[in-house]
DNA sequence: TTGAGCGTAGTGGTCGGACCACTGAGCTGA
DNA sequence: TCAGCTCAGTGGTCCGACCACTACGCTCAA
C-alpha cells in the first residue's frame, strides 16, 4: 500500500471540520499533479483510511468536489478526476444566475454584455464558413416558428454558436452559465412580452451582418446593444 | 408540522441519486422564494424526514450547497441560507483558477483582461477621492518594500481597490476568483523573476494616472496592456 | 477457437443509529 | 441585577450493514 498522505510535523492541524480538511487535501493532490485529469482515485473506503477519517465524512468531501466539477463518481466503477476543462469546472456558474435576483441580475447582465460583445467581436474576425452556417441555421429557425420555447432555444443556440467561434472555451463556459436556461427564461419572458420580438430580430440581423462582413467593431457594438437593451429594460423594471 | 414537500402526482420520479434530488429540491425552495436569504432551515433530521431520505444523504446535499456558497452551517445552531450575494456564490470561482493549467490559464487571463480593463475604465469615471487614496496607499506600499510576498499582496489590493470603485460587485467577485492568491502566485512568480518589476511599476503608474485624470479610455488601455503583458509572457512560456 | 452468457468480487449509494462538540436560552444564586 | 451554570437541541463524526451497479473473468455451447 502506498502512502499518499504528506508527512506532518504536527499530528493535529485541527482547522475546520475533517470534511473540509479532506476537500482541501484532495484538491491539493490534484493541484500538485499527484492526480492527473481522468485518473481514478482509491476507493472511498481506502481514501477514508488514508486520511484518517470515516467513510461518511469522506463521502461528503467527495460529494462536494463532485458538484464543483472536480471529481466524477461512477456507480460500481470508481471515482475519477474530471478532465478539469472549462466546461467541467464552470458548470456550477449557472447556480449563480439561477439564485440571483434584483440588482444582482443587472450586474450579471452587465458582465454578460462585456464578455459577449468581446466574444462576438472575436468571432467576427475568426469565424469560418461552416461556423457561420451554424449561426444562420438557428437565426432562420428562430424566425420560422412562433413558439416562445422554441424561439428561446434557438436564441440560446444562436449566441452559443457565435461565442464558440470566438475560440475561448473558458469564456464560452462562463457565458453559458450567464445564459442558463432558467435565467433567460426568467428575464426574457417579461422582456419579450412587451413586443420586443421585432427589435430582437433587428438586433440579431445586425450581429449577423457584422459576422458576414468580418467586422469586429460592428459586431462588438451590435452585441453590446443587444444585451444592453435587455439590461436597460430590466433596470427600469426594478426601479419601478 | 408543516408540509414543505410539493405535491407529487408521481410517487417516484427516480432520476439521479437521492442526494442529487435533495440538492435540487432545496435549490428550488430558495429559487421559488420559499426560503429567504438569511433564513434558517429545519434541522438536518427534520429535512431528511420531509424529503424521505436518510440523514446521511441529506448531510451530503447540505454539504454540497455549503461549498457552493448557498447554505451556511453553524455548529450547534442550525443551517442558514446565505445572503446569496455575489461574494457568497462566486467564492468557488477560485477553484477554477487553482486547478486550471496550460492553455486554460491563458484563456483565464484573457477573460481577466477583458473584465479588468472595463472595470478600470468604469472606475476612472466614477472613483471618489477616498477610493483613490486607498488605491494610492497600496501603490506606495508596493514600492516601499522588496519582499515578494508583500509586493504581491499590495498588487492584489491595488487592483481590488480599483475594481471595487467600478461599482459592480458581481464583476468584482469574478475578478477576485481570477486573481486568487494561488493563481497569481503561480503565474506572477515566474513573470517577476524575469525582472519585470520595473515594467509592472510603469504600468501601474499609467493606470494610476488615468484614474487621477478620470480618463476611462486611457484607463482601459493601461489595464488591458498590463494584463496583456503577463498573458503574452505566459503564452510564450507554454509554446516553448 | 470463439463468443455469448452468466456468475461474482468490488465499487459507489443508501440507510439507521450512536455518540461527540458546540450553541444558546433559560435558570440559579450571590 | 447579572454573572455563571445547566441543559436541551443542533450540527459533526463515526460505525456497520445492506443495496445497486459495474467490470471482469469464467463457463460452455457453437
Amino acid at each position: 500500500m502506498d502512502e499518499i498522505l504528506p508527512r506532518q510535523t504536527e499530528p493535529a492541524p485541527q482547522k475546520g471540520t475533517v470534511t473540509q480538511r479532506a476537500i482541501e487535501q484532495i484538491k491539493a493532490m490534484i493541484a500538485e499533479g499527484r492526480l492527473e485529469p481522468g485518473a481514478r482515485l482509491p476507493t472511498e473506503r481506502e481514501l477514508a483510511v488514508q486520511l484518517g477519517i470515516s467513510r461518511s465524512s469522506m463521502r461528503e468531501a467527495i460529494r462536494a468536489l463532485t458538484v464543483l466539477g472536480v471529481l466524477e463518481a461512477r456507480h460500481g466503477s470508481g471515482i475519477y478526476v474530471t478532465q478539469l476543462e472549462a466546461g467541467d469546472l464552470l458548470e456550477t456558474f449557472g447556480v449563480v444566475a439561477d439564485l440571483s435576483r434584483g440588482p444582482q441580475l443587472v450586474e450579471l447582465l452587465e458582465v454578460r454584455r462585456i464578455l459577449e460583445s468581446t466574444a462576438t467581436a472575436l468571432a467576427a474576425a475568426r469565424i469560418t464558413p461552416g461556423e457561420l452556417a451554424e449561426v444562420e441555421k438557428h437565426l432562420a429557425a428562430m424566425h420560422a416558428t412562433d413558439d416562445p420555447e422554441e424561439i428561446l432555444a434557438h436564441d440560446l443556440a444562436f449566441h452559443r454558436a457565435i461565442v464558440a467561434a470566438a475560440g475561448n472555451d473558458t469564456m464560452a463556459a462562463i457565458l453559458e452559465g450567464l445564459s442558463s436556461r432558467t435565467f433567460r427564461a426568467r428575464v426574457w419572458r417579461g422582456y419579450q412580452e412587451e413586443g420586443a420580438f421585432a427589435r430582437t430580430r433587428r438586433e440579431h440581423a445586425a450581429i449577423h451582418r457584422a459576422l458576414v462582413a468580418h467586422d469586429p467593431e460592428a459586431a462588438r457594438a451590435a452585441a453590446a446593444a443587444h444585451v444592453g437593451e435587455v439590461e436597460e429594460w430590466l433596470r427600469t423594471q426594478l426601479s419601478q
